[in-house]
DNA sequence: TTTATTGTGAATAATTTGGTAAAATTGTGG
DNA sequence: CCACAATTTTACCAAATTATTCACAATAAA
């Protein structure tokens, strides 16, 4: 399990980051501001930290500049749009890589998987199995039978969202929200018009999932016994 | 018994998701505004909360900063559509889930359950057995001796509402207001139909479980002992 | 530009659903 | 035990609902 120590002192984000993180199936260190981190440091091996540049007591790059006395572990800083000035861009540079507030839970985990591979740390990369279909998040590429096949991203992320809870139904509007968003106007029917095209995609690869429709309700990615 | 506190204004609301949710078996612990849903929080120990963006007093946004400093629940914020503006939504991010107003009392049942399963809050069990009977609240499907049977959504409802509390009596009245809802116009033998189709069903299936007829009361599904 | 992806609308298909009425059952009083 | 009324069961049909599919336009990517 890669360890991932996260420091903010904004309780939201660092629940957000938290809860996403947790998901991706990393296990995260939560820390308010500098010193706690560093404590929690002393008793957890982290492979990865992610640091807010803005926090009391002892701010982030305090923190990274006492890190790195000790720690060789790839560090994320998080920062507000043009609170990185000159001065600190050489420190910035130090560190490995850095994400502009706000942003996406899937562009930092992008960061993280990138830094991760590159350290060589063998993330427990995160694929979902299901029967002989295996869903590599990272690459954003599925494997059937050990061909792969490259969808489109609506595809892969319906696909993705349904294989995460197999033999569930999901509703139209649960997954519009979690793929599309919540500000999607448009028509249910573009779930089915995507499951039929993931059911065509399948069709001759594998008897090991289904598309099921439950009426009335929604769809599941159904697995099949063998 | 999970517990999930609900916050809304508006009273119908209120009691719509009440009803709701104590049908699906969660106690429901009901707040008018914000401040209400704080001093409750004080007597009660909720698992998850159900928050109205609006109110009077405290709004959502507020009771939602003031929980997040001492409690640690998964929160669904109700709101509705284009009301999260751009400074909002740091905030909403920091929430687990939101639902846009007008929802299915299906919807949110939906997304607690997944809450619930990410948080690992062992919600109660999902699944109804009636002697060799299981139902299964979330894949739609009725299993009878290791057989998987698909029923139709208004059958499921009513076999659902029935094995809730076997051998219970239920008119036809209670099951018609609590499936298809206080504002069907239709005629009470609609639900005898049902009950024929699923007497159908069942009839070569399993003899642990009877469709009984209560003449002038109602239904009962009863289990008959081995 | 060419190609691929994505969402929409509309036609079509499939299934579910509710009502109806006749038949069957049940309970009651004589 | 029988007739009768009340109630339930059942089969079937038509309407309503829901899902599938396709073609196309808009947009984005190559």
């Amino acid at each position: 399990m890669t360890k991932i120590l996260v420091a903010d002192d904004d309780p939201n984000i660092l629940k957000f980051i938290t809860i996403n993180l947790t998901e991706a199936g990393f296990e995260v260190i939560g820390a308010t501001d500098g010193r706690d981190a560093l404590r929690k440091l002393e008793n957890e091996v982290c492979q990865l930290a992610v640091v807010d540049i803005m926090m009391p007591y002892m701010d982030g790059l305090s923190l990274i500049k006492e890190m790195r006395k000790t720690l060789d572990i790839p560090i994320i800083i998080l920062t507000a749009k043009g609170q990185i000035d000159d001065k600190e861009k050489g420190f910035e540079a130090g560190t490995d890589d850095y994400l502009v507030k706000p942003f996406e839970a899937k562009e930092l985990l992008f960061r993280i998987e990138a830094l991760l591979r590159r350290y060589n740390i063998d993330t427990d990369k995160q694929v979902i199995q299901v029967g002989d279909v295996h869903i590599d998040i990272d690459r954003y590429v599925v494997t059937v039978n050990k061909k792969t096949l490259k969808l489109p991203l609506k595809e892969f992320e319906l696909l993705q969202a349904l294989a995460t809870h197999p033999d569930q139904v999901f509703t139209r509007e649960h997954l519009i929200d979690s793929i599309w968003g919540i500000d999607f106007e448009g028509d249910n029917r573009t779930v089915d018009v995507h499951i039929k095209r993931l059911r065509t995609r399948f069709n001759n690869l594998t008897d090991a999932i289904k598309f099921t429709t439950v009426r009335g309700v929604g769809y599941t990615l159904e697995t099949v016994d063998t």
